[in-house]
Order: structure tokens, then sequence, then C-alpha cells
RNA sequence: GGGCCGUUAGCUCAACUGGUAGAGCAACGGACUCUUAAUCCGUAGGUCGCAGGUUCAAGUCCUGCACGGCCCA
């Protein structure tokens, strides 16, 4: 039967019940959770038929809601003929209500013998099959919810999710943090390289940009006195799609004032860890085929170190050097990409997929990081890190600079004329911070990034309910 | 953006070097009052992603496009 004329029949159903005097579409209904049925009693239930298993005048039915899943049985002898007749007319993904005794059948499990029951909601299409679930990717993605009713696998992925969120709040305020919440527009996107998203205000009329990260803004509520600080923000970024990129995503930013990216590498290590011990029950994580210890302490290793260990470059500054290996690792170049581009590539490529074990590296030039304090003994460098683990990129932290004067500098030297000076210059922000900010360590986690490494999940379009495609 | 792969019934998948498009589940009709991938008998269901092209003949070969996946950038 073609995708209409099994939608009809469903109809055609739906309008025999209603000259039945049934309404197909039903109303508040209290119900026990089905996880919480006892071993007897007398019980009301409700949820999505999920199979049928038709006897003649007796058919059972499998019933799961937001809990679990409970076989009920119908029979005729018991429910009577006409409700009988009703019961004919439920599809399989139709949502009941059913009371009843509970008892245990031959082969000992556990059923609701329905004494009533009703139609909460009728539906009119058909459910994927029920035995090898629902692979096509696309439509798990663009239909999640029958993603999430036909693969139970599906469900406690984002369960996880949820959970990992949960944990981290507990752990952040359960060592003083406190969680706020700053703009998602920006008048001037800031607090990373990124090409933002540009949406536009009818009142004011002014261009806002969706935020590229909230650093900006918390680091003003550092000045205002507020010590220690975390967002759990939904931030867009205007770019490429991949398997670990999605133009909306979750990020984690914490400032402790007073603080420096030591003290974030111990707090990095400490919250996951107990987001381990609380989802994993342990610190032992399979990702992808790698086993992953995430035993503290965790590899600390400078920057100029690895660069070197892996890939034998010690004079990183000279572009010939660079462009040496670039060639010699066959990676692509488009051109227009600066040494540091060149760097970051050759990072991604030969070294970024060894780091399994959680490895913080540390000491960023501070071309790169344009928001982080250089080493008082080598202000080349940044206190800085980024943690990698299961090859992926999880979390960036650094002593944030808090002279006003050298962020001033370090942002002009970002932008090459006047004109663009005043589009992406945050004046307003190194105002704030001539009022003063304390010294403090800020963290940014990848949630996303963090929730595959838990879940075991290939691709972040795995862990994000409504990842973005392409409308058909 | 580039390379490779995929798109066939509501779902999961077949269809050999081009030769009348198939199965299981779901659906529909029937039998059946302890089944659980229920079983048994029967029926129906297709713009083979879209548009061109080659050919006597295209799901199959060629070109373009759309969407998705993986890899690269």
């Amino acid at each position: 039967m073609s995708e209409n004329e099994l939608r009809k029949a469903r109809i055609k159903k739906k309008e025999e019940l209603e000259e039945m005097k049934i309404e197909p579409y039903g109303r508040r209904f209290t119900k026990m959770d089905i996880s919480k049925i006892p071993e007897d009693g007398y019980v009301k239930i409700a949820g999505r038929i999920m199979a049928i298993r038709k006897h003649g005048s007796a058919s059972f039915a499998d019933v799961v809601d937001g809990t679990g899943k409970i076989q009920v049985y119908f029979k005729k002898d018991i429910i009577g003929e006409t409700n009988y007749e009703i019961f004919k007319r439920i599809d399989i993904g139709d949502i009941v209500g059913i009371e009843g005794e509970i008892f245990r059948t031959k082969t000992g499990e556990k059923t609701v013998l329905v004494k009533n029951f009703v139609i909460l909601s009728k539906s009119l299409r058909p459910l994927p099959e029920k035995w090898h679930g629902l692979k096509d990717v696309e439509i798990r993605f663009r239909q999640r919810y029958l993603d999430l009713l036909m693969n139970n696998n599906v469900k406690e992925t984002f369960i996880k999710r949820i959970k990992i969120l949960k944990y981290i709040r507990e752990f952040l305020d359960n060592n003083g943090f406190v969680e706020v919440e700053t703009p998602m527009m920006h008048p001037i996107p800031g607090g990373a390289e990124a090409k933002p998203f540009i949406t536009y205000h009818n009142a004011l009329d002014m261009e806002l940009y969706l935020r590229i990260a909230p650093e900006l803004y918390l680091k003003r509520l550092l000045v205002g006195n507020f010590e220690k600080i975390y967002e759990i923000n939904r931030s867009f970024r205007n770019e490429g799609i991949s398997s670990l990129h999605n133009p909306e995503f979750t990020m984690l930013e914490l400032y402790s004032a007073y603080g420096d990216y030591e003290e974030m590498m111990e707090l990095t290590e400490n919250l996951i860890c107990f987001i381990a011990e609380k989802i994993l029950g342990n610190l032992n994580l399979e990702y992808q085929g790698k086993e992953i210890n995430l035993k503290k302490p965790w590899k600390r290793i400078k920057w100029v170190d690895i660069l070197k260990e892996f890939t034998g470059i010690e004079n990183w500054r000279d572009e010939k050097v660079v462009d040496e290996k670039i060639k010699e690792y066959e990676i692509e170049i488009e051109g227009k990409e600066g040494i540091f581009d060149k760097l970051e590539s050759i990072f991604k490529k030969k070294i970024q997929p060894s780091l399994i074990n959680p490895t913080f590296v540390i000491g960023y030039p501070v071309e790169v990081s344009p928001l982080a304090k250089v080493f008082k003994e080598n202000p080349e460098f940044t206190e800085r890190f980024e943690l990698f683990i299961g090859g992926i990129e999880i979390a960036n932290a650094y002593s944030e600079l808090n002279d006003p004067l050298e962020q001033l500098k370090r942002f002009e030297e970002k932008v090459k004329n006047e004109e663009e000076k005043k589009k992406k210059i945050d004046y307003d922000f190194i105002e704030a911070l001539e009022y003063g900010m304390p010294p403090a360590g800020g963290l940014g986690i990848g949630i996303d990034r963090l929730v595959m490494l838990f879940t075991n999940s290939a691709s972040i379009r795995e862990v994000i309910f409504f990842p973005l495609l392409k409308p058909k």
C-alpha cells in the first residue's frame, strides 16, 4: 500500500471511532509510569502501542511510555463486544490510556489485563519497521522523533547528554561558581575567530551578530565583581559543517577571578573525571575503538615541544621550514593562509590524531591567542592550553589578558584598516577592562564533543537533537 | 569547495555481463482467547531521488542536478 493509502486506512478508522462516539484524540489522563508498575494490583497507564499480536477474540499489545514498556492483554470476555470492536481500530503507533489488573502470563511476563481503555491519540502514519528500526540517517536527523521512538540507544545518548549537563552544573555550583546568562545577539562579534551569522533589528535599525562566543561579556562580569561564573551557552559560527562542527553548538565557558590557566587545568581534570565517575562509574572510556584512560594527572606538554616531537620543526617561525612540511605531509593550502594557519593544519593532521589519552598542549604563540596573557619570562607564548581527548579538541583555556592597553594593541593588530577597526574592535569591552578586571583563569569546553566522547558517537549530529540539514 | 559512496513499496533490504521490479515487516481481508519478530491462508501496494542522453530495450550504462554519508580542504 502506498503511503497515502496507509494514511487513508487510518483516517477511516478514526472516522469509524467518531461514529461510535469515541474521541480519537483524548484528554488529560492520570497515569502511573510504566517503569513503576508493581507486581500485582490495579493500575492506570498510558503510552504508545508499539506492537499488536492478535489472536481472534484476545490480543496482546506492547505499550511504551517515557519510562518503559509493558505488555497488555485485551480480552473480549473482559472488555465486552463493543470495546473489542473499538480495540480492533487501534493501530501500531496509537497512544492509549489503559486500566487493568496486573498478572503473569504462562511464560512469566508481567502483563496488564485490560479492564478499560481510551484512545488518547490516533496515529495517522505508520511507524518504521519494528525489527530493523529506522536506519536511514537522513530520516533519523530530519524526523528525530521517529529515531527516538524506534531506536532505544538514541534516546540513551540524549539522556546521557542531559545528565552530563546536569553534572556540569552540579560540579560547578558545588565549587562556588554561579551560572549566568549573557547576550546572544552582539553588536560586534567577538571572543573567537569565526564568521558570524548576521541578523537585523528593525526598531534600532542595526545589524546584530549571533554570538560566536560569550567570552567578552563574561569578562565584563568579572569587572563587575562576579568572581566565579559560568555560562552553558549556545553559540553560532557561520562556517562549514562536519562530523565535529554544527553551525550552532553548545559550549561551557567559565571564569575564575584571581586564578590562571594552571588552575583551569586542574579544574578541567576534576570536572571531566567527576562526569566520568557519574556517567561511567570509572575513568576508562572507549571511543571509536580507542581506549582512553582519564586517570589524573593528565599529560602536559608544551606546544613547541610537541610540534618538534611529531614533526621535527624547531624553527617554526621560518615560513620556508613550515612550507616544506606542508608539502611533505601533502596538506593542501588555499594560498592565502598565513604561517599560523599552516602550523594549525600541520598540528591537526600530524599531531592531533595521536592525542588519545587526555593531553594538555600548553603555550600557544601569542599571535593566535589574542585574549590570553603571555608568560612573564617568555612573551612569545601565552599561558594557554588546549585539551585533546580521543584525538578531538575538547577544551581551550588561558590566563585572561587583563591589561586594557595591551588588549587594544592585540585587537588592532588583527585588523588592517580604519574602517574595519570601527566595525570589529569592541571598544566597549576595552573600556570595561580599563576600569580594572582581576587576573583570571578562563575555560571553554565543547559540550557537544564531550558528549560525543561519553556516548562513543562518531558524529556531532548524533548528540544534537536537530542538527542543521539543508531543507529537502 | 574537491574525491568516493548512497538514494528501489510506509520501513529494512534484494534485483548477476542492460531483457516483464522482488522479499520480510507494516497495511488490507479471513482463521485463531497466553502471544511476544505470534502463526496460518489470501490481497493490495512502485514516477526505481529528479532531469536529460545512449540503446530495439535502462533500476542497471553516460551527463547534469538535489539530498545524505565518509574522507580531504
